[in-house]
DNA sequence: CAGATACTGTACGGTACCGCACAGTCATGT
DNA sequence: ACATGACTGTGCGGTACCGTACAGTATCTG
């Protein structure tokens, strides 16, 4: 990863592919490869239509994109780190209903049309994103019916996810959906060093704090994770695998489809 | 509802209304009045491409639609009855994860041009729904801005609804979730009188059916709702809101939300 | 009508998790 | 240095629910 340290640019991709493929070798303005896998995908034509409109911002530990309720003022192109959609319900209690990686972004309702967010969305780790206007947003789709298409796919693969984590989160029980995340997790950010509080944890499962506490000391006991004051380090990814749920597998099955099948 | 007997035919809608007010004065080719929303909701050019397309089928109690992981071999615009919408996982045990009332269509993955379902959809009550071609809904789409934005706004909202059920199927009990379930089966089906076993409730909770006995009874006991082999009878509606966790509002409020917001 | 099948009520031990509370440990600022 | 706050480990009683099993009753079938 780039290591630019203003805090906000404007991007300006240098040429370089046009497909998926060696997309990668696109950078902005800074000289910095850009990693979110919608805007890889565009055609140039669209680039010169969304590119004006990007802004690239630096994120925040836990920094809230859209709080639930509350108006979409801008969508969030995911280019490092992770974020974390999560179902608020009155009284405070909160479950993690999904994660957006490079693969995609917040702010989903927007496609649609709709401009009140249902969820709040979260920050993972240190990360950066793309952030563009609501309004430029939508007056830029009808120029750009590949961007609508990788949205509408995306908004569909979210909802996919969302489903399959239903699902989970009522049949499976606390260490079996700590292993899923903590592996779904270090999927998207890349590292093996998680910043996480227990705390933090228990909101994203939807559990108490301290039950949060035993299921990772048996992961730690085991030697599949360490944990230390708000750091998670994952040793042992096989046998995480083995302590989660078949859920995980379902979900990276599901995203792998999603990148096969066309339309 | 219209009591025509034919098992299938096709429809001709005869001309009255073009917007959502008056629109329920529309009817099939038999005279029967059409309450698919979204249908009802398109203009009139939009209409002659849709409705040669369209086949109107009668459902059976239970017949099942779509099922998970299997191809979408077309959509079902739900006219009358109602769909659930279920994860199966790995293993037979399965949990809803959202409902369909006339305000929608089954088979969400098609306007995001997927073609696999990665839920099971099955009727509820006798129902009866207008059948699409996924192949003919994909090629009427470009041809149909206003069904497809219909379309698209439909799937964000129905994945609103999924989140909401992930966060209640995660931190509400048994009673909470059975109440809920109820109302809402009641507001998209008409009748006080629904067809259900205790076995089949179970696999919509997500959760053992002597669970559901127990919960039922509870219910019953307390004349909210009366319980006889296979059938269910809702008493009391206001009390069994109190029963309920306030994702039966919440969820109402959404769908609200949705329709009086416009893009 | 008998027998089979479906559906419901109930019970029992086991366990995962809750709400809560409190003590121990590390990090930070003044 | 010391206090303050953030984070973690642990424990305890209570409860909701699980898996399972079995018996009772309605509905269907020949």
């Amino acid at each position: 990863m780039a290591k630019s340290s203003s805090t906000r640019t404007t991007p300006a991709w240098k040429r370089a592919g046009n497909n998926r493929t060696n997309a990668s070798a696109r950078k902005d303005g800074d000289g910095n490869y850009v990693h979110n896998e919608i805007l890889l995908a565009l055609p140039r034509v669209e680039v010169e239509v969304v590119l004006p409109k990007l802004e690239f911002v630096r994120l925040k530990l836990r920094q809230v994109l859209h709080e639930a309720g509350e108006t979409l003022k801008s969508a969030y192109f995911c280019d490092s780190g992770m974020f974390s959609v999560l179902n608020v319900m009155p009284g405070g209690k909160s479950v993690e209903v999904g994660l957006i990686g490079k693969e995609g972004f917040s702010g989903t309702p927007l496609v649609a049309g709709f401009r009140t967010s249902h969820t709040r969305t979260v920050v993972q780790g240190d990360g950066a994103a793309f952030r563009m206007d609501a309004d430029a947003l939508r007056s830029a789709l009808p120029k750009c019916p590949t961007l609508e298409r990788q949205l509408n796919r995306y908004a569909q693969l979210l909802a996919v996810q969302v489903t399959q984590v239903a699902a989970c989160n009522r049949l499976h029980d606390v260490n079996e959906r700590l292993a899923r995340w903590l592996l779904m997790t270090q999927d998207r950010v890349g590292s093996e060093n998680l910043p996480l509080t227990q705390e933090f944890l228990a909101q994203m499962l939807g559990t108490r704090r301290s039950s949060v506490t035993v299921s990772a000391g048996t992961l730690q006991k085991a030697g599949l994770i360490s944990y230390t004051r708000g750091n998670v380090t994952i040793h042992d990814r096989r046998r995480l695998e083995k302590a989660s749920c078949d859920c995980y597998g379902l979900l990276q099955l599901q995203v792998k489809e999603w990148q096969s099948q066309d339309a």
